[in-house]
DNA sequence: ATTAAAATGGTGGAGTTCCAACAATTATGA
DNA sequence: TCATAATTGTTGGAACTCCACCATTTTAAT
């Protein structure tokens, strides 16, 4: 019950306005989401964006590339660039569209479902560490909360 | 009060497990927020990291490289291209360290003062549309919630 | 039916970030 | 003390993402 000592020997430093700040702070829990995110799943060199592709088009079989770009927010030419490393894993193909040739449809592969089924229990390992200090009221406000963040988004 | 019709002449997919996963859900709102903070200071030119990095040499003044690294979860070689153009841009000065001779010195100049002071406000303006759609418990509790995921993070 | 507008996948270039390695400096331990 | 550890800033290389632009194809408007 002494004063403020700390045993770190690093600067404590004064953040100013940023962690009133709502950006800040889900950037911050972003960071450190995708570190323990890539960390756990480094056997399998796999990212938020790559496992969410796969498990997109495991829900959604000749899901467009544009489609996808909408879904995870991302630009319709960094998902070429996705879909190109997962094609070359052998994880996902690309099939002309039937209804419209401009469009590719992506589908899983064998390998691809495979890969999937033994990625899903490890995000799930990761999530419960992501959560552990939350109870389920809080859980549910806080995927709540985000979710009522730029609603409309695109 | 009819079908499920839409207006959008977009698919309507199956996100599958992603939205009960508080990672997914984290990351859409980062891109949202990331897009909206770049598109409100386009005429500065300026990002999240950089605007962090200025309000915390401003409430830190001689703040050392390696600690704004691990104030911000960057890595101390993304610290080095972020200093370089802050100081290009002539809003910071790197000086020599009295204390540490390995270590650099980060202060702002009057310039950096004085862009700061116009940033504030528009990032208040941001945040405020942000959390537009929550109210005061709501925010809060996100905050708090967001705080208590790795809350050992560094 | 024809023309104009929008959407799609893709390329090339740029920005931001990380990791591995390094020399210089400081801190720790025997 | 003195040898070893750790820390600091930096560089070079890679990964991921965006933007501007393009040709092809589809949709909308006249």
């Amino acid at each position: 019950m002494a004063g403020p000592e700390r045993n770190s020997r690093h600067a404590r430093i004064d953040y100013g306005l940023l962690p009133g700040l709502i950006g800040y702070q889900v950037r911050q829990a972003q960071i450190a989401i995708f570190r323990d995110f890539t960390a756990n799943l480094a056997d399998h060199d796999m990212t938020p964006t790559l496992f969410g592709t796969l498990v997109l088009v495991e829900a959604n079989p000749g899901l467009k590339q544009a489609d996808l770009a909408r879904a995870l927010q991302l630009d319709r030419s960094t998902v070429v660039t996705v879909i190109d490393t997962l094609e070359h894993r052998g994880l996902v193909e690309r099939k002309r569209a039937v209804d419209d040739r401009r469009s590719n449809a992506v589908t899983l592969t064998n390998a691809g479902e495979r890969i999937l089924t033994m990625l899903k229990p490890l995000v799930t390992d990761h999530e419960a560490r992501l959560v552990k200090d939350l109870d389920a009221g809080e859980r549910t406000a806080l995927v709540a909360a985000l979710g009522k963040i730029f609603p409309d988004r695109r």
